[in-house]
DNA sequence: CATTGTTCTTAGACTGTCTAGGATTCCATT
DNA sequence: AATGGAATCCTAGACAGTCTAAGAACAATG
């Protein structure tokens, strides 16, 4: 996302040529962009923002599941805390997407059910990407999916493994500023 | 992300075995996952948001290419107003990453430059990944890259082509909602 | 039962965005 | 040149989504 940026030249690349390193990580890039993208606009087709819309999707997923959902499991989900939980059910109740209900034991608690209509639609648009993506990958030969599993394995790897150094590093800017003697806006 | 959801049971693949189509299709939301994740964490050791981040990201490459960026084009880039782009320019000022320099010939706008800090900061802390990533992908062998990107290109389209169902379902829901009786609040 | 803990909600503040509109400056036409 | 329209950035005020703090209802435990 920088030290090669410049150009996007030999950005595109098409089956049956020769592969680059670089053509496999502009490709990677732009798999990521275009899930971002896809994101936002579920989200907004669905009048949700990102947070509303993954509520929705853990709700979904929870309940086919069988297991029941309360407020507090949606804040440490969405990392968020309870009262802005409380705010987001407000909003979805609002919408319909959801609905309130009494726990069957404890009455302090509620339990969060999304209702049938926001199931469909994120089923309906969520799914034929899905089944894309399942036949591409089953169209594949064995060896070939480990191939890519290897890929993704290192990639995601390479990714998680950037939190200790990120770590170390923090720590040397924050000295380094200190010695600098820029002043510091903690 | 939902379909599958349930227990993330056989979650975990590791080279050897036989790999399937949903191991592939784990590791692609592992790596999707550790990636967001990734992001979060430069953010908050920068202690920036996530359209700070971007911003800088994207003036450190054009000054990299030897363009100049206004404001117009940061508010472009990030799909942000204007206005927006000169409060979070005030931030950014502010916590010393960014610098206002006037515009050598247009006398209206502002020249938007990165400053050294910021540059190593970035560098510093996405440089070990990148060169991992690249690592790890230099020692595929010709084909399988080639196995790789097709695969990654059949992803992003497949994500891609959301966009048309979305809008035709949009559509579809909308009617059917009014069908229903069930107010419009959009 | 009295105390302590849990669960959700309410209230008020903060942050990042937006729209609307103002001040400068540029450019094209007369 | 002069002028009117366009462009560029900024300021002001509003809004949405988050947070923390604190309260009310209930549960669990001594």
């Amino acid at each position: 996302m920088s030290e090669s940026g410049e150009t996007e030249s030999a950005g595109y690349w098409y089956p049956g040529a020769e592969t680059s390193t670089v053509d496999v990580l502009n490709l990677l890039r732009r798999y990521r962009t275009a899930e971002l993208a896809m994101r936002a606009r579920t989200r907004s087709s669905m009048k949700m923002n990102e947070t509303d819309l993954l509520a929705l999707r853990f709700l979904l997923g929870e309940q086919r599941a069988g297991r029941e959902v309360k407020n507090r499991d949606l804040a440490d989900r969405l990392k968020i805390s309870t009262a802005s939980v409380t705010v987001l059910l407000d909003r979805l109740e609002r919408s319909g997407h959801v609905e309130r209900r009494k726990h069957p034991t404890d009455r302090r608690s509620i339990v969060i059910v999304a209702t049938v209509e926001s199931d469909r639609e994120v089923r309906e648009t969520l799914g034929p990407m899905h089944r894309r993506m399942l036949a591409l990958v089953d169209e594949m030969t064995g060896e070939e999916r480990t191939t890519v599993a290897r890929f993704l394995a290192g990639m995601a790897a390479a990714v998680e493994e950037v939190a200790d150094i990120d770590q170390e590093f923090r720590e040397v800017v924050r000295v380094q500023r200190e010695k600098d003697g820029l002043g510091d806006e903690h």
